[in-house]
DNA sequence: ATTCTTCCATACGCAACCGTATGGATTGCG
DNA sequence: CGCAATCCATACGGTTGCGTATGGAAGAAT
């Protein structure tokens, strides 16, 4: 048995936040409440505050998942396929701007609402976005593009990643797939 | 005298959304309470439930005024200037990416945010988005580009501004102005 | 078995809000 | 003046949520 899993279900602080985190993806910051994440796990607040100092502690607790979890992301890519960089970006593109990864995107949008309140809370978005700005930056330079050049595509290759996922482009024109391959063309190529 | 004014402020619906508008922008939506605004207006809920029958009447009323500015200013910027596609989808991308009309761009942001969860702030944000890509079209058509080239660029556009405006790129770059620029060369021209 | 530690339930006080009820003050009007 | 409409203050009950205090159950240690 390689889990000596107690009879007894036990809560830990993982499981607070990953609950913690379903409800940013659902209601943003202001829905973490400990009180309705007790009721979803079935236990009273009891138990949160014998994990947890207080719901900030909670909070701190979620930025330092979610950093963590986007910063492995990326190095994990790094390693996967180097020279690789073209498919790379697109695939960066298919990720994030689909319908799939839709709970991720939706954190996305919710850490940045939130930074815009909250101190630590930036601080984790910046160190994230600096971080895969600067591996979207190597991959174009990687392809031979002078500096300045590798940098702008980077960023503009985020920025309409993350704008895309906040516009409700519904009904805007029948033919959006071709036009995502167009856009992407127009990024990475 | 043109304006009566009453000796006696005296407060009327638009006070009120103006305020909301105003909470909107530093904390989001769930920012909007009846007693947070009337403390903020010197009054008590007394006048709130007087000029609106719930919370939800005014935030049906803010977003109302909210999507009658926006297709405003998109009717405005389309009489302006005709001939000028170019410029103006440059200045697009000026205005709304500079630190100026900072305010505007939070509540864009907490408009989308507020959309996730409410209908009818969904239908408003779609609706305005519509009207912003279907302008920015006919700017790229005017230049004699084709349809799906058009709206590609229309919707790289508003989707790279509204990117930006949510990312903290504090210290990614020095050269952030001529990343900008090397960007609208990119999406405009 | 007894004690200790771990983890959670229960109960309480406090604060922020929502919406209603009702009365008071000011203004326009007959 | 007197009356009615307009606009706001005050007071109240109810809900939701935070944080604390305290007790109880189950397993581990001795």
């Amino acid at each position: 048995m390689a889990k000596p899993e107690p009879t007894r279900q036990q809560l830990d602080r993982t499981a607070w936040i990953k609950a913690a985190l379903d409800i940013l993806a659902e209601k943003g910051v202001d829905g973490i409440r400990v009180e309705v994440l007790a009721k979803r796990l079935k236990v009273t607040k009891g138990s949160f505050y014998w994990h947890f100092k207080d719901r900030r502690d909670l909070l701190d607790a979620v930025l330092g998942t979610w950093k963590d979890g986007r910063i492995r992301d990326i190095q994990k890519q790094t390693r996967a396929q180097p020279g690789e960089e073209l498919p790379r970006a697109f695939h960066v593109i298919e990720v994030y701007s689909a319908n799939r990864n839709r709970k991720g995107m939706l954190i996305e949008i919710a850490m940045r609402d939130w930074a815009r309140r909250d101190a630590a809370a930036a601080a984790v978005v910046e160190e994230v976005d600096a971080a895969r700005l600067e591996f979207g930056r190597r991959g174009f330079e990687a392809r031979g593009m002078a500096p300045l050049e590798a940098s702008s595509r980077s960023l503009l290759l985020y920025a309409y990643v993350f704008g895309l996922s906040l516009m409700s482009c519904g009904k805007f024109d029948a033919d959006m797939a071709e036009m995502k391959r167009w856009i992407a063309d127009r990024i990475a190529r």
